[in-house]
DNA sequence: AATTCTCCTTGAACCGTTTTAAGCAGATGA
DNA sequence: TCATCTGCTTAAAACGGTTCAAGGAGAATT
């Protein structure tokens, strides 16, 4: 491996003009940079990182932190990160928690003992403690898609609470009276926030207008856990005409009970989903959901961090929030009692 | 931060003895070792990688390229991965080519700079020169489900042939005789590869029995782009039975496109698809496809290059190939000529 | 011609580790 | 008692860059 001393003694200069040549080109007189740069090129020279960041405590590596990067969001949500992240030479080491708090804590060990200058996170629960000794260490952090419980860092997030008020409007405003949520674990911020938003919209019509909710927690947000919950739930009572999903998968996973049951969607029971993942449009049923840019906000999380780990001194902490959008398509419908009403005003 | 100085300051000791507490505890006396364990424990020291690595050469970090994560194939794998990575404390750097071969040339320049120790790639087409020169810094590679054109590396893959032959096989059985091929660039290997095990695979069937290929290639292996495609043939003539698709979002979205001009899968035409996506299950026609491991293929991957990382006098290069499956699901069906034989025989 | 200015270039210090040869006790053997 | 050995510990030299004070060569000013 060539070094900068080799590079140096090549093109007859000092190591000094050859590190000028690369970090500060416009101090060097043109000549002198040319004929650096032609030897550069010549002998294939790749500046050893570990050297730079050693000397300069930069390293241009920030840390992704996500729970589960098989769901899609996350996935869609760690190619923006790339993509900011390469636009500006940067690189990030990519770490799956699975929702672990344990896994997340022993990742972070891992990304400060590599230095990273940022770490972008979807924390689990109960891992502020790990957070703020993460930025003991000087760390910079951002927080993806929940929010910085009392911590000093940027964010960026979708506006959960609008999401949960559109699902529920939309739902109600098809005559659902009696809606099953199912979502995640109440200490997911994003569940709560949701389901807050669900509670809002509620509060905001009148009487003869709201409908009831049920809420049925699972254990994991995935297409299985949500297949299970409802298979045992069809078996006690259908008491529920719509149900709103905590993600996509769930609400696949829902659909698919339902029907193998013998329930129609959405004639008997209308399903709506969250994140709006690709797939949506292709599903069995084309699933109605709420879509989050989740590749945009990997993206504008990564610029934030990397804006931040630039420059300092100058950057103040920031709050970027996106709006989700409700994307109708074939897992709603009006309830049979509305579709009634609709025909007789 | 905490240098090894300031802890060799505290415990009272020399700097190197606070390096060999860390690297070599064996040499030290019993007693110092445990006088500089317990400080190094106050001070919370986590030794500086960067360090570490410009004078050891290591640094426990592997790279990935693949050339698209959202393709849930890359993704399983990506976790495969990270998992067998973080199982022996290694750390995985992300990169997502697009099928790009300069964005891959970069992105091995960023991973040699970063000086990581080996790196995991899923080659784009001519990408050779740039892999070799990798190589010739010192850095590690296996070739993941690409096979390695005359380089020294491990590599692992699916048997591509034979899943060709799977997909042929099965729809040769159900009776179609005139097939198309919905397929990426020919240069891509795994394409080359399942279309060679088509070839053999009719080989092996008496002429009376062998099916007609017509090949389409696609430029991006996307939904999007077979939903074009399949739009534009079908405005021409329908003169096939069967598609074979070079993945699962290429079967999705001609599914798609037949189904909107009014063609019925599987009644009409069957459609294969391949790596069978965790989606292929909940799709509007549940899809027969070829299932590769991707998880599997991702681990097994990390396993061998970091084995060979850490024992690479011992270490000999392998190929590790798995078998693909054939998921037999609801988007293919016998020929209407075929039923009717089925019934008469 | 001497002085001051500019503009580049250079040499050396330093970043936080690992590693190796040398050093220093105390124990052993003669 | 002196030499040799053994078992730890230490000092110093890398590793490959960045940075900055200082130097040097022309150009501009006096």
């Amino acid at each position: 491996m060539a070094s900068i001393r080799d590079v140096a003694k090549a093109a007859g200069v000092s190591l000094g003009t050859v590190s000028n040549a690369i970090n500060r080109p416009d101090v060097l007189a043109p000549r002198t940079l040319r004929k650096v740069q032609k030897v550069i090129e010549e002998m294939g020279f790749v500046p050893n990182a570990s050297a730079r960041n050693l000397r300069a405590g930069r390293n241009r590596v920030v840390g992704l932190v996500v729970p589960d990067i098989s769901n899609p969001f996350f996935t869609d949500l760690a190619r923006g990160v790339n993509d900011a992240a390469f636009a500006a030479k940067y690189v990030v080491i990519l770490c799956n928690t699975d929702e672990s708090t344990e896994k997340e804590a022993q990742y972070l060990d891992v990304l400060s003992a590599q230095n990273v200058e940022g770490i972008l996170i979807t924390p689990a629960r109960d891992s502020n403690r790990a957070l703020a000794s993460v930025t003991e260490k000087g760390i910079r952090l951002a927080l993806v898609d929940r929010p910085a419980l009392g911590l000093q860092a940027c964010s960026v997030a979708v506006n959960d609470s609008y999401g949960g008020s559109l699902a529920l409007t939309h739902l109600q405003e098809l005559g659902h009276r009696k809606i099953l949520l199912l979502t995640g674990k109440a200490d997911i911020p994003q569940v709560a926030d949701r389901s807050a938003g669900i509670t809002e919209a509620i509060a905001k019509l009148s009487a003869a207008e709201q409908p009831t909710i049920t809420e049925l927690r699972l254990d994991s947000m995935s297409a299985q856990s949500a297949y299970d919950a409802i298979k045992k739930r069809i078996d006690k009572n259908l008491d529920f005409t719509g149900i709103i999903c905590g993600n996509d998968m769930i609400a696949l996973g829902a659909i698919r009970a339902l029907r193998q049951s013998g329930v129609s969607v959405p004639e008997e029971v209308s399903v709506i989903g969250y994140d709006d993942i690709d797939f949506a449009d292709s599903a069995a049923v084309p699933l109605t959901s709420i879509s989050q840019p989740a590749y945009e906000l990997g993206y504008a999380a990564a610029e934030l961090i990397i804006s931040e780990c630039e420059n300092p001194e100058r950057h103040v902490h920031q709050r970027i929030e996106f709006q989700p959008r409700l994307i109708v398509r074939s897992s709603t419908a009006p309830t049979t009692s509305h579709r009634a009403t609709l025909r007789i005003s």
